[in-house]
DNA sequence: AAATTTTAGCGAATAAACAGCGAATGTCAA
DNA sequence: TTGACATTCGCTGTTTATTCGCTAAAATTT
């Protein structure tokens, strides 16, 4: 009873997309996400995963599928991990010892950077803060403040139209968004034309 | 018992309606609010609501809906964001748009990246993948797997003893493990020595 | 190694459910 | 008794699911 790799990336599929959108997919819908043109085949897959109990659903309605849990296929560590968004951190790489070694894992989550803050997420665009190690496609976890103080990486909002990710450093009646790229001139603009909306406090890239 | 996407929204106005005004919205300005002309039409969605348990109601009451909770069912993600973890996706910066302004957030969170993947979390020491933007400090988000293609990031264990993060090549008997990092040498060793503990999905930094 | 089963995939035809309209009819509360 | 609402009927599209027949690759069994 065990899944295949297909299965499973219709099953994550499924999934994900009840997550975005609060209702299950169309076949059609997962078709597309998966490179699939023939409903025929998600039928079979989904079949199949209501076979192995990992989905339910009404016979001929659509957009009826219910995710079930993965009882049991998974892992122990992501298990009760996974339902909460924590992750085991199990150690410092290059540290000379195998992984499976670590004792007694710590765990790791979003919520470790959030803690109570008002936060939100943008994707970046461009190359501005390559040198910070932050590139095109990185998601910035960005605190909701007004004012940051210099040398913070900011998202600043200059005449009101633009958004941008700049390091901060004010100087007199002026404002200088100094990028961390060493291509890339900074912007000096008056201070009363630059609104700050956040700070970064975290980076999160996926591959 | 899954909803369909028009279902959510007739849901969502009327969950909404009520949080505005306090109490319940009658048919036509539910068909208003959906740019639907027949009550009739917007029966039929109440009616299939509450035949799911969403919705309750006294027939034929004016304005007598009592929008129920979405018992196991999908809350709206940006409510259950703050539940677990999950934070919103504003959009891209240097979009050009004021932050304030995005209307239905996407969310984020850490489980968008693990799905059902088997992972666990390493903090990064040294500099071995800067060119990579993964830097000292930094968490990889890995997925456990035995096997990973020519030119993933992958956590190796050489020897059994030292755990390193590096880019693979298999080169016949031999595996060449690529530090991204200019100034750094590759290690190459007998592909038997080698055994991969994952392959990196993700990255995850705090400032 | 060969045979078999399972998985994965395609396109097309068919059928069911979903979403919608307008109009006539009924009900409730003030 | 009069507004304001709700109910129901018949009818029309559109969207979505089901199924059939067919390949091909991968995994399992013999």
């Amino acid at each position: 009873m065990a899944i295949t790799k297909r299965q499973r990336q219709v099953y994550d599929f499924i999934h994900s997309f009840v997550q975005r959108n609060g209702y299950s997919p169309s076949f059609e819908e997962i078709g597309d996400g998966l490179g699939l043109s023939s409903l025929a085949t998600v039928h079979k897959h989904v079949s199949n995963l209501e076979k192995k109990g990992l989905l339910r659903r009404d016979y001929n309605r659509s957009r009826s599928i219910d995710v079930l849990p993965m009882r049991g296929l998974l892992k122990r560590q992501t298990e009760k991990a996974a339902a909460e968004g924590r992750l085991p951190l199990l150690g410092r790489i290059a540290a000379g010892q195998p992984i499976e070694a670590v004792e007694q894992p710590e765990t790791i989550s979003l919520g470790d950077i959030t803690r109570s803050k008002d936060v939100f997420v943008l994707q970046v665009k461009g190359e501005s803060m390559r040198d910070e190690h932050i590139v095109d496609g990185d998601y910035v976890l960005v605190e909701k403040v007004q004012n940051a103080p210099d040398g913070e990486i900011v998202v600043a909002l200059v005449d009101g139209t633009d958004a941008t990710l700049k390091r901060i450093y004010r100087d007199g009646a002026k404002v200088r968004l100094q990028p961390s790229n060493a291509e890339m001139a900074p912007i000096i603009v008056p201070a009363k034309s630059v609104q700050v909306q956040g700070r970064v406090i975290g980076v999160l890239r996926k591959y």
